[in-house]
RNA sequence: GGCCCCAUCGUCUAUCGGUUAGGACGCCACCCUUUCAAGGUGGAGAGACGGGUUCGAUUCCCGUUGGGGCUACCA
C-alpha cells in the first residue's frame, strides 16, 4: 500500500493547481499565502491555477466573505484561470459519487441516529475514552436494511476505510504515514443528504483534473481520509505539498487577537500588494541564499518547492512595514501611482481628481515623500504641510528650533529677502544664496535650514529643504515665511 | 487521551558531517548629513535537553521536553 511520489503523468503534463478557500470569514494571510505558493508554482510552471469556492457550509458561508476572497486575490494580482468553481453547485456530483461507493461496496450505510453517536461519544469520553465508531454498530443483514429504506429511516453514508496503512511522499514533508486502524469510518454524506468536506473536496479535485494540491499542513490528517477516496474512486492521486501554518507572535494560530489577518486589512492599511506577495512568501520559503527584496517578477523566477520550510512561521508586522518600505522606494513609480491616490483620499489630505489634475508636481512631491515612508498612508500623512493653506507648527519643533524667538524672525526674515531676490527658483542658487547668507551671518546652514523647515512645514523633519521650497513654490514659500515672522513677533509680545 | 507534524539569535531564515554557525527585521553605537528617511560600518543576540552513530555532529538515528494540527452528520 504505497504510493508512487509523482505519478508520470504529473511529471511531464503541466501541473494544474487550485485555491480553495470556504467564504466563512475574511481572505486571511494564511490563506493569501497558500494562494501566492499555488499562484507562483502554476504559472511558473506553465501549468494552471485554480480558484474554487468551498461553500457546503451553508450557515457560514457568506457573499460578503465570497467578494472578500475576490478582492483579496485581485488586489495581490493572483489571477486565475477558468471558471471559478462554486462546490455547493456541484451536490449532484457528489451524491453520484457516494452512490458509486456505495454500489461498489467502499461505503455503507449507517442508520445510527445522531444523537445516539453522540450519546456514546459523551460517554466513552467521560469515562476518559476515545471514541471510535465501530463498524459493526451500523451491521444491518440486507432484509434489515431494506427494511429501513422502505420504512424511509434516515441514515449517513460511511466510508469502509481499508485494513493497512497510507502514505505518501509530501513534496515538503517527505513520506507520511497513517495505519488505516487509526482512521475510523468517516462519514461522507449525512443523513441529510449532503456531503462531508473530505468527499467534496475529492470529488471536485477529481472533476476539476486537479493534479498537485498544495495547502496547509492542517490538512495533513485530512489527507490519507482523500487518498482512500482517490482509490476507491479509481482517480489517480495527486501529488501533495502541506506547507507550514503562520502563528501570530505567541505561537498560536493566527487570529484576531494578533491585530489584522485579513488581506483586505493590510490593503487599506496602505500597503502595497507586492510588499505583502514578497513578505508572505518569506514566511515559510527562502531562496536559499540571502536574497530578501524580490519583486514580483524576481518572485516568480525564483520560487521553489526546495526553498519550502517544514516549521511553522511567526508573522512579524515590523518586518512587512520594513518590506513595504523597501517595494515603496524601488518599485518604479508607475506602479506605486494607483496606490497613492486612495491613501490620499483615505487620509483626506486630497482627492483624485485633485491629485491627477497637477500630476507632474504630484509625482515630484511623491517621489520625494515616498523613500521616507513605509507605506502609501504614511506617505499621505507626510504630504499633508504642502496641501494645507497654513501650516499648524509642530509644539516640540518650535520649542527645538525656535527657542529664540526674535533671533529667528531675523534670520527668517533675512532668508525671505534672500530668496525672493531670486532670479530663478532652483535649488542650486537657493543654496548658494543661504549658504552666503549664513556666512555673514557667522551661523552654520543649519542654523538658517532648521528654522525654515519648521517655517514652511511646521515639522522638524521633511525632504530636503531646498527640495521643500521647489515643491512648495516662490509664492507659497514666501508666504509662509512671512507668516512664521509674524508668528514669531507676536508670540515675543504674548 | 489517540494519531500526525515540527524544533538554529526575540522574529524570518542560510547551513544539505568539518564554518570564528552566515544574512534579514527589530534593538544599540558610529559614519554620511540642513532635519527625517534611505544608505554604509560595527555591536549584542541561536543550534531545547539526553543518549547514540562517527575521527568529527546544528546536520544522521532514538528518546525526553516543548509547540502545533487533526481527532464532528465543520471546512
Amino acid at each position: 500500500m504505497s504510493v508512487s511520489p509523482a505519478p508520470d503523468a504529473t511529471a511531464t503534463t503541466p501541473p494544474r493547481l487550485r485555491f480553495a478557500p470556504s467564504p466563512t470569514g475574511f481572505l486571511h494571510v494564511g490563506g493569501a499565502r497558500t494562494a501566492l505558493f499555488n499562484w507562483l508554482y502554476a504559472r511558473q510552471t506553465g501549468g494552471q491555477f485554480l480558484l474554487r469556492i468551498e461553500d457546503t457550509d451553508r450557515q457560514r458561508s457568506t457573499d460578503e466573505s465570497t467578494r472578500a476572497i475576490f478582492e483579496g486575490l485581485a488586489w495581490l494580482g493572483l489571477d486565475y484561470d477558468e471558471e471559478v468553481v462554486f462546490q455547493g453547485a456541484n451536490l449532484a456530483r457528489h451524491q453520484a459519487d457516494v452512490a458509486t461507493l456505495l454500489a461498489s461496496g467502499a461505503a455503507y450505510r449507517d442508520f445510527t441516529p445522531a444523537a445516539e453517536l453522540e450519546r456514546m461519544r459523551a460517554e466513552a469520553e467521560g469515562a476518559g475514552q476515545a471514541f471510535r465508531f465501530d463498524r459493526e454498530l451500523a451491521a444491518l443483514t440486507p432484509e434489515q436494511e431494506a427494511a429501513k429504506l422502505a420504512a424511509g429511516a434516515p441514515f449517513a453514508v460511511r466510508f469502509k476505510v481499508p485494513d493497512g496503512v497510507t502514505d505518501w511522499v509530501d513534496a515538503v514533508h517527505g513520506r507520511i504515514a497513517f495505519p488505516n486502524k487509526d482512521i475510523e469510518d468517516f462519514i461522507i454524506l449525512r443523513s441529510d443528504g449532503t456531503p462531508v468536506y473530505n468527499l467534496a473536496v475529492v470529488s471536485d479535485d477529481i472533476a476539476m483534473r486537479i493534479t498537485f494540491v498544495m495547502r496547509g499542513d492542517d490538512h495533513i490528517s485530512n489527507t490519507p481520509k482523500q487518498i482512500l477516496l482517490y482509490r476507491a474512486l479509481g482517480a489517480p492521486v495527486p501529488r501533495f505539498a502541506h506547507v507550514p501554518m503562520i502563528h501570530g507572535t505567541d505561537g498560536k494560530k493566527l487570529s484576531k487577537r494578533h491585530g489584522a489577518t485579513a488581506v483586505g486589512d493590510y490593503q487599506h492599511e496602505g500597503l502595497l500588494p507586492s510588499a505583502m506577495c514578497n513578505f508572505l512568501a518569506l514566511l515559510g520559503w527562502s531562496t536559499g541564499d540571502d536574497t530578501e527584496v524580490m519583486l514580483r517578477d524576481e518572485l516568480l523566477a525564483r520560487f521553489s518547492l526546495d526553498g519550502l520550510q517544514k516549521k511553522a512561521a511567526v508573522f512579524d508586522p515590523q518586518k512587512l512595514d520594513w518590506m513595504n518600505g523597501q517595494h515603496l522606494a524601488k518599485l518604479p513609480l508607475d506602479e506605486v501611482m494607483p496606490h497613492v491616490y486612495p491613501a490620499f483620499e483615505r487620509q483626506g489630505v486630497s482627492t483624485r481628481a485633485e491629485l491627477e489634475s497637477r500630476d507632474t508636481w504630484f509625482r515630484t512631491l511623491v517621489e520625494l515623500l515616498r523613500v521616507r515612508s513605509r507605506t502609501v498612508d504614511e506617505l499621505a500623512r507626510q504630504a499633508v504641510p504642502y496641501f494645507v493653506d497654513t501650516v499648524e507648527y509642530d509644539a516640540d519643533a518650535v520649542s527645538k528650533q525656535w527657542r529664540d524667538a526674535s533671533a529667528v524672525a531675523e534670520i527668517l526674515s533675512a532668508t525671505r529677502e534672500r530668496l525672493a531676490s531670486l532670479p530663478t527658483w532652483e535649488p542650486t542658487s537657493m543654496e548658494t544664496a543661504l549658504r552666503a547668507l549664513a556666512e555673514e551671518l557667522g551661523i552654520s546652514g543649519g542654523k538658517i535650514f532648521q528654522p525654515l523647515r519648521v517655517a514652511l512645514t511646521g515639522q522638524t523633519a521633511s525632504p530636503g529643504i531646498f527640495d521643500v521650497l521647489v515643491v512648495l513654490g516662490r509664492d507659497r514659500s514666501l508666504d509662509r515665511l512671512e507668516a512664521a515672522v509674524r508668528w514669531l513677533k507676536s508670540d515675543v509680545v504674548a
